[in-house]
DNA sequence: CGACTAAGTTCAATCTCTTAACTTACTTGC
DNA sequence: GCAAGTAAGTTAAGAGATTGAACTTAGTCG
């Protein structure tokens, strides 16, 4: 199961093509910044007296800036057009394990402020009212009276039940079925516009494929290796939807079984990826206790043989997870984030140079899936969040379009 | 990469919308068969106008039928409508490594005839012309001037390029790289409409979720165990989309690795899932040569305690991978098929115990997803291929509606 | 048999896109 | 420096699709 926006009805009435055509010109704007109406009608399919009147009420509420003149070619000069960075604001939040993360961004995804909470895991009610107390703060600052406010997104470290907005589990948090955001609510009623929560990796990967401009990939995984692993899909450059799967645990990938009869994971089966991979079997192998950050404690020891071969072992393992999910999903683009990033080459180095060495085997083309790491992921889930909560603006039923 | 019919420009005009509007109300009598224009008109949010004047002209152009008057719940009957199954045809076909399939089939996913051929690996050159062959005696009696053709489509043993009809490869067939519609276009003039071409296991996925009625699933994954392993997997019961993946490795999950370390594969790298269970794995362990019909020389063996053997342990990697598949992708449904389902439950037991144990070990969760097992999947490729046909007009830029 | 209810149709009104003419603004060539 | 040329963007009349309301149709119920 993907998000689907609305989609309820596929069919429509004169106001519903409207939107459609204006929000068409507006994702066009969106990854292709500097579009002239001209270039947007060709692109779209759509006259230039469509166009012009779409562009006209785009600009007047707010979504879009004229730019400068462009140089001519012959002709009249075309005036470029832009995402209009200063009149909305979205907020995005991560839960994570160790702490809260939130943002405030734009329509084209530039982080206004940003800010890191340390926190030791707690209740969701006590964590709902922390984090309430640090939006208001951005709110206080960014919604001035110029700025109208989107929504929010919520990323939340376990797999979220698809259609309604329910934390299913969160192991490393020792929650279980959280309706977070009904506990934000209360302290939030300020906060007006569309309201979700995702899963981390998932609200990352959007986020990833989302922001991005120029030549959108057909589809980008997410892969988070912190305290677990695991990964978020986004396919359809156009419409990018998140898959979530029926009961909100496809990119579970931290459960699936890489070493059948292996050790036994928390979860009861043995075997499991984040037996070999993942910030606990590390914690677990090295002898690190909950209390100590993990990386700050690894950073220091990297030249020990004993972190040397637990992380080249975790590594490999990471590489053969990234090659399974090439040969199940065969994503555009693979982006790495998560804390174990941190750790650099001793785990990484392993994972990639699996990855390219077996990747091309089925097919033996030299066309290669890029494989980005994020070193400093503090942020992407956050701002992924905000990123969902503007693509169900832009695609969704509202009518703020 | 997924299938995405055309959505080049997601922006469109008024014809845009009409055939809009037309394709949802046929998809809802497809879905739903005996809806009547009133009941159209409140699911897919449409005037009793608007849904009249669509159906009208759905009727005239042989896409539906009206069919017996509904009772009456107090004031006016309403008019049945259905699929009109006599007025249209599609063919579908799937060249497997052992024999060819093909079909003619209804609107509704009805097979009027079907043909099994078997087939010694050869060229695509002789291949194409003897498929071509069949074809044209299933052409001859299906399109007899009451039915119009709407297209062909194929089913192959391999990673299909996204975007152009090119078999990238199929090593059980010794192919790589064949424009198979290019090879069977030259014997086939006569065959109008849709053609396309997909790997065999995304096409049974597609069939097995398009054709069915009633309440759809909104995912379903089809995993094809015979002489390699694939899957497929289809997203999305209003629009259902086939991921396909940037080369088309999407379902080649036959070469995730189960068993770092493993027993090499025909891929070159070790541990593939191939290597413990497909039929050239069970044919290697128990030497059975290629010459023989595996299925055939088993059945009588099953007694023997090394084919018992053998075959546990291949259901056991199925089982794993079944549960892989499970925490990567979540489908809603899965749906096994595939030569080596007629194993039965020597290999099949071990597989689903595996399965229906692990599956709610994350959540605990009492929710189990359907695993159905297909015992004769001869024609579900190619029967899927043809849906596919299907879904490309209703969805597609055609203006057949 | 008449009142009631709901399905389906008809038609003027409404709304959006389109076509085509027009204006704007810059480049090019003389 | 100026006129011709070219392309961007705007405007207004026209075409086409959905809508809403009135109407017709076809049953049920009392």
């Amino acid at each position: 199961m993907s998000t689907s926006y609305q989609q309820q009805h596929k069919a429509g009435d004169l106001h519903f093509l409207k939107r459609l055509n204006r929000s068409a010109i507006l994702e066009l704007v969106r990854r292709t910044p500097g579009l002239t109406r001209a270039d947007i009608a060709s692109q779209a399919q759509l006259t230039k007296a469509t166009v012009g009147a779409g562009v006209q009420s785009l600009l007047h509420q707010g979504w879009l800036r004229e730019g400068e003149l462009l140089k001519s070619s012959g002709g009249r000069p075309g005036r470029a057009l832009h995402l209009n960075d200063e009149r909305h604001v979205l907020f995005g939040a991560e839960v994570g394990v160790h702490g809260l993360r939130l943002v405030a961004c734009t329509l084209s995804g530039q982080v206004l402020e940003s800010h890191h909470e340390h926190l030791v895991p707690t209740t969701p009610e006590v964590t709902a009212e922390l984090l309430a107390e640090l939006l208001h703060g951005l709110m206080r600052t960014h919604l001035d009276g110029n700025r109208r406010c989107l929504g929010l997104g919520v990323a939340l470290p376990g797999p979220i039940a698809p259609g309604k907005p329910v934390l299913r589990l969160a192991p490393n948090l020792g929650w279980r079925d959280i309706r977070f955001l009904d506990l934000l609510r209360p302290h939030l009623s300020r906060l007006e516009g569309t309201w979700l929560m995702d899963n981390e990796a998932k609200s990352a990967a959007f986020g990833e494929l989302y922001f991005r401009t120029g030549n959108i990939p057909e589809s980008l995984m997410y892969v988070s290796a912190g305290t677990g692993i695991g990964s978020g899909m986004v396919e359809g450059s156009h419409l990018p939807l998140v898959a979530r799967g029926i009961q909100g645990l496809a990119g579970e990938i931290g459960h699936t079984v890489l070493q059948p009869g292996g050790l036994y994971c928390h979860c009861g089966n043995r075997g499991c990826a984040e037996t070999l991979v993942s910030g606990w079997s590390i914690r677990a192998a090295l002898g690190i206790a909950e209390e100590e950050d993990l990386i700050e404690a690894l950073l220091p020891r990297l030249n020990e043989p004993d972190v040397q071969t637990t992380l080249r072992r975790a590594g490999e393992a990471l590489g053969i997870l990234l090659l399974n999910l090439h040969h199940t999903q065969n994503p555009s683009e693979i982006v790495l984030g998560g804390s174990l990033t941190q750790l650099g080459a001793p785990l990484l180095s392993p994972a990639l140079d699996y990855f390219k060495a077996n990747q091309s085997r089925l097919l033996g083309t030299t066309q290669q899936v890029p494989l980005r790491v994020i070193e400093d992921s503090t942020f992407v889930a956050a701002r992924g969040a905000a990123a969902q909560v503007l693509a169900s603006i832009i695609h969704g039923p509202s009518d703020l379009i």
